[in-house]
DNA sequence: TTGTATGCGTTATCAA
DNA sequence: TTGATAACGCATACAA
């Protein structure tokens, strides 16, 4: 079958040692002897296999990456992020599905699969204030998201309530004072539905504008679908909002959706702004003003804190969190486009 | 540091090859046997070292998914899938993207990455018809999508011309005539751009229309934003459709956005059907009319398919195409709503 | 029903 | 600069 470096060994008349500091790159090597082995190499069509080199040296060069769903599209966006950034680093990725189910969340951080990666970037939903302890794993850990703050691993995180304030202020600039939250999870006290509430309420309270529990719209997961279903609860219950602050872009078009359907004008009747920067607010109609989280670089920098911790890196958890910016689209100012030019 | 099966048998006063026995479920074992091992593998928080077994065993667990990218929400969903459907078969995926340059679609058939691997999805964008060869590969593979026909492997696949046709008949049912194609690939003889641009001529044929070069668009990648592009030069062409069939939804989504920048009202001026029924196509305003071309039924036949021939099935390479069906939405039917409801 | 011994393909130790 | 050889942790003939 498939060539072992016994063969290649063979082949080139030296030792698997050779062999194997050729293929490692290791220097001090002849160069004659180097090309012996190159040539036989590439005589047998030889490829190191990555199993029995894991399984000696204890790492696999795979990392993995546990997020909500791929369906929901921020985390399709960020796993192209940190596929991409990972491949540089000469890393794989495997990905996992938790559906902000607790137990799958719990699982993750504890299965046996964990034994295929040297470490994980986790965004976890479910987990909250109370489980530090679960993030005390015998394997480097990159946190993800706003669900724990004082764990002992590295995270990198969204300026959130910042953002959150800067967007609603944004929308209190406009004129509009009667500014509904959707996403809201009702007596949660981390996490980012909790921390952009926090600056939206900020926001809403420097401007001296009284928060209206009716303007805020409960979405337990952040799909267009809760979006639009949280946009019709609150007008169902009689509020008339002048405008929408959406905690994700997927709440956001799912809640302009209901809006329009229900006949009213976005942005004339309604603005909304969303959070996240996702693809798809450049093109929906109108398009979708929104909270630029810095998603690249929070993909980078996971991937970069994750590797060097693989490699023995020790030192204190770090915690990042990139600038964020507001891109302005037709949602909240009529005929203001964002489609090919910024970032 | 971590236990291993050695320190197991010694706790629990068997040999390993028992404790191997008993993690693998092996029948023939007195309970009161099971029951020490069993216990010693709490007290000691034993886990097996999946890297270990797979050196042993020459198997891994673990699939590859190779995509054009996750930022595409047709591939994002089609992953969900996939590792919803490998994970009830006690699977792991690793997904790599190759941006459909032909040089990592190579390499990802042949890259030592494949020796992680059980076996790979496989969903090309530029191979083609000529590189049926390079699909001779020694592990399990099963192909996605329709750039090569004839290759030696398993495939799954969209019924692409029928369902092409019928999205144009539907358009012509709707009475529409200038209806353009988003999408086309010039010259190509396979690939899902040529099997849907032939279904969408045999559509207009049988209605006597007489096909405009002029009405069809351009665009190598299937974004939103080469979508928007390739709706903008059949316009500034001085073409004027009073339909599109886009090749898939992102083209749909981004031509929809184009035709609406420009004051086009959809669907009363110009209609739009898409192909792939993502989920963003029911929030989009107006929703958008679809073809459902089965992408779970694509995801869950592909492993099943997949682990199969790992598992040493043999036959002849199997030809799958799920049944498609049309989605109506507002964009070719005005006030008709896709949302909440069907599939 | 359970134990012993061997090898999967690589890297690391040490010596030459 | 290179070679011989021992692990890494598990599964599996084969034996008992």
């Amino acid at each position: 079958m498939a060539a072992t470096m016994q063969d290649v060994a063979r082949r080139a008349g030296v030792s698997v040692k050779t062999v194997s500091n050729v293929v490692n790159g290791y220097p001090h090597i002849r160069p004659a002897t180097r090309d012996r082995v190159l040539t036989a190499i590439a005589e047998l069509d030889y490829q190191i296999n990555l199993t029995a080199r894991n399984l000696r040296t204890g790492r696999t060069g795979i990392i993995g990456l546990a997020v909500p769903e791929l369906s929901l599209p921020y985390f399709a966006e960020l796993a192209d992020s940190v596929i991409e950034a990972a491949e540089s680093e000469g890393l794989t990725v495997i990905i996992e599905q938790h559906g902000g189910r607790r137990e799958r969340e719990v699982e993750i951080l504890t299965g046996s699969r964990r034994h295929l990666t040297d470490g994980l970037i986790y965004s976890p939903l479910a987990l909250g204030p109370g489980d530090e302890r679960l993030l005390d794993v015998p394997y480097p850990l990159v946190l993800l998201g706003e669900r724990i703050f004082h764990g002992p691993v590295d995270h990198v995180t969204m300026r959130n309530t910042d953002a959150a304030r800067a967007a609603t202020e944004y929308l209190l600039g406009l004129g509009r004072r009667r500014i509904a939250a959707v996403g809201v999870h009702p007596g949660e006290e981390v996490g980012s539905a909790a921390l952009r509430l926090d600056g939206y309420r900020a926001a809403l309270d420097a401007a001296g504008v009284r928060p209206d529990p009716a303007l805020e719209g409960e979405a337990g997961l952040w799909h267009r679908r809760t979006g639009a279903e949280a946009m019709a609860e609150v007008l169902d219950r009689g509020a008339r909002p002048d405008a929408v602050f959406a905690f994700n872009d997927a709440l956001a078009l799912g809640a302009m959706h209901e809006l329009q359907v229900r006949g009213l004008r976005v942005p004339e009747d309604v603005a909304v702004v969303g959070f996240d920067a996702i693809d798809e607010g450049r093109y929906s109609n109108p398009t979708l003003t929104t909270v630029d989280p810095g998603r690249e670089e929070i993909a980078r920098t996971a991937v970069r804190l994750l590797h060097g911790r693989t490699r023995g890196a020790a030192g204190e958890p770090q915690r990042v969190a990139p600038p964020f910016g507001i891109l302005v689209g037709g949602s909240t100012e009529p005929g203001r486009e964002r489609s090919a030019s910024e970032p």
